[in-house]
Order: structure tokens, then C-alpha cells, then sequence
DNA sequence: ATATTTCTTTGACTGTAGTCAAAGAATCGG
DNA sequence: CCGATTCTTTGACTACAGTCAAAGAAATAT
């Protein structure tokens, strides 16, 4: 990894002091404005149905605080809780319909200061801002993904291996079958490495390497969470499996890839893939790739 | 003003949301784990040797909480307190030696912390993180910029305009005189207008409007503080003069420049002001310009 | 069926942030 | 010189955020 400059730490720094303590202190203040930051906060969250489990691992908090949070806002009105239907041990949150006039005029209200901040701003000034903040807020989701060798066999890799399955088997016209997805002794240990992308501790994509034969690598499996997408995120583990390849005295390696992901070919390329004659026998690949590792 | 659209208002709070919730914690919790935040805060804004009363009015402060943080930190010997040497009702704040080691140490985790994020960004995205935040800051710095009207005899106009005399002696060849400033009685009531922009509290610019003959406006004195450079503060003070102009039944405004400044010729311009002959006497113009109201 | 784990609630806390009012000391305005 | 104002300290609070441990109920593993 390059070594990260001053100026842009001090950069990065500067702008968080001031975002955070002139404008995100905004959003905290209108919305402490009727109840406790915690309780709004936890309004927010609260969409249609959801157990405290999930608020309390969403959100980060103790169970204790949030029982006592809950109980608060239904004492309110706020919110109503009732027993989860697949396990009685868990119980589930939702908004009654004064919640829901509140969470709207919280929104409201959100919305109108936002709207008074940015009139001071003509109309191309408002797109270039909202432009720089996408492009920033890519940019940091993409940092704050981390990318860890797994165990192919680990929840999380599962999890990424069913979820690439299904996505390809709705975007494959031929469909594809799970049972053709490398079985993890083939991606662990000496044979080969399976990587995960985190993201807030979610995994959020996965990549495999496998030892084709001597010296000569092949990633499978290259996939992107949909809400990760369009981020770099693709490239990025890319990267992990190229190094983890030259890592292993693997000079060069190799993947296939299907007609319909037009976009993964042009990636491919855009990483120094050149195009080379069908190297296996995969049934949905159309097009094989080779890159030299230096 | 133009109504702000829906989209820039959602963009916006979702940056909002993303970055506070996600990245600027960070500043918070690497700062907190050694004392409590308020405290860390304090430690970072006392520099060297600052009276109570600014940093209270800098941080917005209950005097009391300062006066309570300030003391455990004298405790911990990371301050030393001293009466102010102008008035013995003032107290001065600075850090002890154990302060700046302390300080010190602080930045060095907060610019690790930063830099580990930024690791996993290439040296191109980091460069395009950094300029995005830069256009970021740039514009939601010039958003939260208000200009009002004011007393042209109030002390933040006489701070403008003493500052705008300061700066423009310092630039022109010949000096400026700031007996030829205009005078307050010029600039209010039916005579013209007075504008002050203010970013947090503070006055960062302004501009004077004055009526020059029937139907006919003067724009003069448009100053912006040099911290407040280059974020188009001195366009909309220029369209706030312009407004009131309007306002007054005035169809044309016009101005002078000199020739040391030549960015200001070149905004006049892009602002749709046209060059036109000398019309008035004044001994620093070597410009003059006009613009026909809508 | 029994032990272990999971999910939630409750009680008993702690620490931080922040407010308000009173009062003492110094300065300022007339 | 005197009254008003400014700056700070101190006492007495409040509320919010959060932690920890114990215990009950339901689910799960063996």
C-alpha cells in the first residue's frame, strides 16, 4: 500500500471537524427537539415491524437501554410491540399511526432545514454539491470496506457464495446451479483462498482463488453485494486476489466469465485482462481472461 | 429564489446521515478513550494561551461547564491558568508541557486512524476524495453564509469596512485613505443600503448600496474576509445589493474598481456588468462598470 | 428430557453534558 | 465616585446515554 500523504489526512480531517460540528450537528438537533436523541433516533429506525434484535444490532446498543428505550416510546404511544410469530422469544416493534405522523413530521421538519440551507445556493451550485457528496460518500464507503481471507466453508462466505449463486442463476438465461460453485477444500490451504468484503461487519462480497495448475492461478466467483455496487469494490478484491496469487508463486492467473456480464468483461480488461482461447470447460463461460502477474 | 428540489434535499440528508453516523464518530471515539469529550475538545481548541471567555464564546459554552472542565483539567496538569494581563477579570488558559505531549498524542492517533481509512483507497481516489470534500466544504461553507441588511454604523459594518480599508491600503500602490470611506449616513435610510454576510455569528464580508441620482445605484465597498475567499460569497453579495436595488425602483447600478484588482473586474463581468466611461471622480478608480436591473 | 443458549426485561448503577442562579471581583461609563 | 456591566466561580440541579448483572421464558442442541 502507498503511504497516505499529509495533505490528505489533514484534508480529510479538516473536513470532518467541520462537517461534523457545524452541519451534522444539525440533523441531532431538530430531532432532539420533541424527545431524547436515542428515542428519535430509534423512531427512525423503526420502519414496519422490526425485532429488537435487529434494532439493537443495527443500532449497536445495549438490550437493557433499548427494552427501557422501547417501552419509553410505547408509554407514548409512539409505537406498539408484539411477539414474533416465528419465535415467541423475540418481539417485534412497529409504528401505530401516531408514529407515524411524527416520523413524518420529524422528516418534515429535516427536510425543510435542509431546504433553507441549500436556498442560499443557486441551482447548479445545489448539483455540484450534491455531485461532490456522492462522489465523497463513495469514496468513503469504499475505504471503510475491509477485505479478510475467510475460510470458503464460514457463514459468511456461504452467505456470499449463495447470494453470487443466486444473482447469477436470475441473470444467466440458462440459469445456474448451485452444485457447479467451487466446494471450500479447493479454496483453502495450499489449493487456493477465499476473500470476503466487509462493510459495517456485513459481508458485502467475496472472490476466489484456486490453483489451476503449476504456477498458473484461476479466480472464481468475483461478486458485489448490491448495495456495494459501483463503489470499486470489484477491483478492489481483484486486487486481494492477485496479490494473494503472486503471494503464492502463481506468475499468472486465469477466469472465465459469461456472455450476459458485459460489464465484469469490460472490468476484466480495464485490470489488464487480456482475452486468451477457452482454457476449461465450464459450461456458462463465453469468454476467458489471463493477466500476468509482474 | 429558486425552490430546492427534492432530490438535492434527500441527496443531502443521506450524506448527512452516512458521514455523522459512520466516519465523524470516529474523530469522537479516538478522542474520548482517554478523558471525556467535552474535555478532549477543550484540550484541542486552547492553543496557545486563550482567554475563557473566547474559547466559551468559540464553543458555545455555559460558563460554568467551562470553568468546571477547565479546572479538572488544570488538575490533571494538562492547563495552567493566568489572570489576563489586560484585565486582571479575565482568565488566560494555555497548555502545560504534559498538555502539548498530550495534545500531541491525540493528533497522532486521529491522523492514524485517518490514514488507515485512506490506506485502502489508490493514490488517485484518495486525490479524488480529498478534492470532492474540498467542493463540498466549499459550498455548504457559502450555503450557511447569511447576508443581512444592517446599520451601516453598527460594529460589524465598521469591522467590515475598517478591515476592507486595511486591505485595499495594502494593495494599492498609493494607499487608501479610509476617510474616503463612505459614510454611514450614505448608506441607510432612503440614501442606500447597508450588508453585512455573517458565517457563524461572525462577519465575513459585505457591500453598500447607495443612491448616486435618480434611478441610478452605486455598488461600493464589496469586501470579503480573506478566510471566506473563493467561495463565490462576494456573487451573492453583489445579487443582495443588486435585489435591493430593484427593490428601490433603481434600474441601473454602477461601479468602480481599481486596477490592482483585477479578479474583481473579472467577476463584475461575469456578473453581467459592461465597462462604460468615467462617471464619477474617484481618485483610486481606474474602471468603471454598469448593469442594467431586470 | 435436560442442559445450554438466545432474547428480553428489570434493577441498580455510573459518567457526561448541560442548565440556572447567586455571588465575588474587576472594569467601564457617566 | 457610583452604579451598571462583564467575567468567572461555585452550588445545586436535571436529563440523557450507557453499562452490568440477574433472572425468566422460549428455543435449540445433545
Amino acid at each position: 500500500m502507498e503511504p497516505v500523504s499529509t495533505e490528505h489526512v489533514t484534508a480529510f480531517r479538516r473536513f470532518n471537524r467541520y462537517f461534523t460540528r457545524r452541519i451534522g450537528a444539525l440533523d441531532d438537533h431538530y430531532l432532539g427537539q420533541d424527545r431524547p436523541l436515542g428515542e428519535a433516533r430509534l423512531l427512525f429506525e423503526i420502519g414496519d415491524g422490526i425485532s429488537l434484535r435487529e434494532l439493537r444490532t443495527r443500532l449497536g446498543l445495549d438490550a437493557g437501554y433499548l427494552s427501557r428505550m422501547t417501552k419509553a416510546l410505547e408509554a407514548q404511544g409512539m409505537v406498539g410491540v408484539r411477539v414474533h410469530p416465528d419465535d415467541s422469544r423475540s418481539r417485534i416493534v412497529e409504528l401505530t399511526p401516531a408514529g407515524r405522523v411524527e416520523l413524518k413530521e420529524q422528516q418534515r421538519r429535516a427536510n425543510a432545514l435542509v431546504s433553507d440551507l441549500l436556498g442560499g445556493l443557486t441551482p447548479g451550485q445545489r448539483t455540484d454539491l450534491t455531485d461532490a457528496m456522492a462522489t465523497t460518500r463513495r469514496l468513503l464507503r469504499l475505504a471503510a470496506i475491509t477485505v479478510r481471507l475467510v475460510d470458503a466453508a464460514s457463514t459468511d462466505a456461504r452467505a456470499c457464495l449463495d447470494a453470487y449463486a443466486a444473482d447469477i442463476d436470475a441473470r444467466f438465461p440458462e440459469g445456474f446451479d448451485p452444485a457447479d460453485l467451487v466446494r471450500p477444500e479447493e479454496v483453502s490451504g495450499d489449493a487456493g483462498a477465499f476473500f470476503v468484503a466487509y462493510e459495517e461487519g456485513l459481508p458485502v462480497g467475496c472472490g476466489a482463488l484456486r490453483r489451476l495448475e503449476p504456477g498458473v492461478g484461476e479466480i472464481r466467483h468475483v461478486w458485489v453485494h448490491p448495495e456495494a455496487r459501483r463503489l470499486g469494490l470489484a477491483r478492489r478484491l481483484l486486487g486481494a486476489l492477485e496479490r494473494e496469487a503472486s503471494a503464492r508463486r502463481l506468475s499468472v492467473v486465469r477466469l472465465d466469465t459469461h456472455a450476459a456480464l458485459s460489464e465484469a468483461q469490460a472490468m476484466y480488461r480495464a485490470c489488464g485482462y487480456t482475452e486468451i482461447p477457452r482454457y476449461d470447460d465450464n459450461v456458462y463461460a463465453s469468454h476467458w481472461f489471463e493477466k500476468r502477474l509482474s
